[in-house]
DNA sequence: GTTTAATGGGTAT
DNA sequence: TACCCCTTAAACT
């Protein structure tokens, strides 16, 4: 379920159950064999995300590049509750491409578009093709005044222009929908039509929210959820051991929910282990999949159309175009 | 048992 | 704009 803040999230997870130990590589599937073999038993150096982009470094510069596309997911779980416990590792159910194995952690791969084996070189190439990433905000070249250029001289819908990759790294359809409905945009302007001032809101509105989106391992943008979840991770973002740390304080809730790691219910014949993310927030939307309902701030109802394959929901009142 | 939808994106037409 | 790839599970028959 991949917007760029699952892909962080996965950095992150994979980074702490990974990095610095020799995981075995493996395609119990089948369909990564040779890819498998050029990472097994290396050690990883670590995990990082560029927008919808994630990278797991190895020894000898090698670099795993996964993309999850629309139907991919990357499962990791601590399988036993420490190193050198000769616990036996869950079967691998489903068509899982890749497995990432240690005595203690195992991250399966299944459905992903990209799974390939890069140097330093090609995964530059695909950095260099992407916009700022609002996950990056603050690094060097992550600025979304990289943007306006493009912006100001085109025609495509600001809908369309938040989806390409290349104007901004890690928005999908989600942030997109509500992003643009939580600053009243309409859908269909044209982008040398939007102001700059209005493209920097919408940048310094994904900043703060995908943070959340990364702690919470959910989308959250309904007003009212963004300001339960900031009060949740105020404490945590106050913490002294964690600033120690370095971590960026916005991961800690996932040490505390024990998110991936808690066994949930099974469900029989599942294809995939059942552990859930513990969320306090109900997944709900101002209008992505709304079709139909009530605007929440006006009422009026919210619309859908598809737009090059995607379904866009947009109030028509309070986005109509000014 | 079969069809469909899902928070993507590349390539052909 | 259409179609293709990847996989699962919920919604259909």
């Amino acid at each position: 379920m991949p917007e760029g803040h699952t892909l962080h999230r996965l950095a992150h997870t994979l980074d702490r159950a990974f990095a610095g130990t020799t995981p075995r590589v493996t395609s119990p599937q089948g369909r990564f064999v040779a890819g498998a073999a050029l990472l097994d038993g290396r050690a990883c150096e670590g995990a990082q995300a560029w927008g919808k982009h994630l990278f797991v470094t190895f020894v000898g510069e090698r670099i795993l590049n996964v993309h999850l596309g629309l139907i991919g997911v990357f499962d990791v779980l601590r399988y036993a509750a420490g190193p050198g416990l000769a616990v036996p590792a869950p079967p691998a159910v489903g068509a899982v491409r890749m497995r990432l194995l240690t005595d203690e952690w195992v991250a399966d791969l299944r459905g992903a578009t990209v799974v390939e084996v890069v140097t330093p070189e090609q995964q530059a190439a695909t950095l260099a093709r992407l916009g700022p990433d609002p996950l990056r905000a603050g690094e060097p070249g992550q600025d979304p005044a990289r943007s306006l250029a493009k912006l100001a001289r085109t025609d495509r819908s600001i809908a369309e222009l938040l989806m390409d990759q290349s104007v901004l790294a890690g928005v999908g359809n989600v942030y997109r929908c509500e992003v643009l409905h939580r600053h009243r945009v309409a859908p269909f302007t044209p982008g040398r039509l939007v102001k700059a001032s209005t493209w920097l809101e919408l940048w310094d509105d994904l900043v703060d929210l995908m943070p959340l989106g990364v702690a919470f391992g959910q989308i959250i943008t309904l007003p009212e959820q963004v300001e339960e979840a900031q009060a949740l991770l105020a404490p945590v973002r106050a913490d002294g051991e964690a600033q120690a740390s370095g971590e960026p304080a916005a991961y800690v809730v996932d040490w505390q929910g024990g998110a991936e790691g808690e066994r949930g219910r099974g469900r029989g014949r599942s294809k995939r282990p059942a552990y859930e993310v513990v969320s306090p927030l109900p997944r709900e939307y101002a209008v992505y999949k709304r079709t139909g309902e009530p605007c929440p701030r006006c009422g009026a109802r919210v619309r859908s159309q598809v737009v090059a394959g995607r379904t866009l929901y947009w109030c028509g009142r309070c986005q109509r175009r000014r």
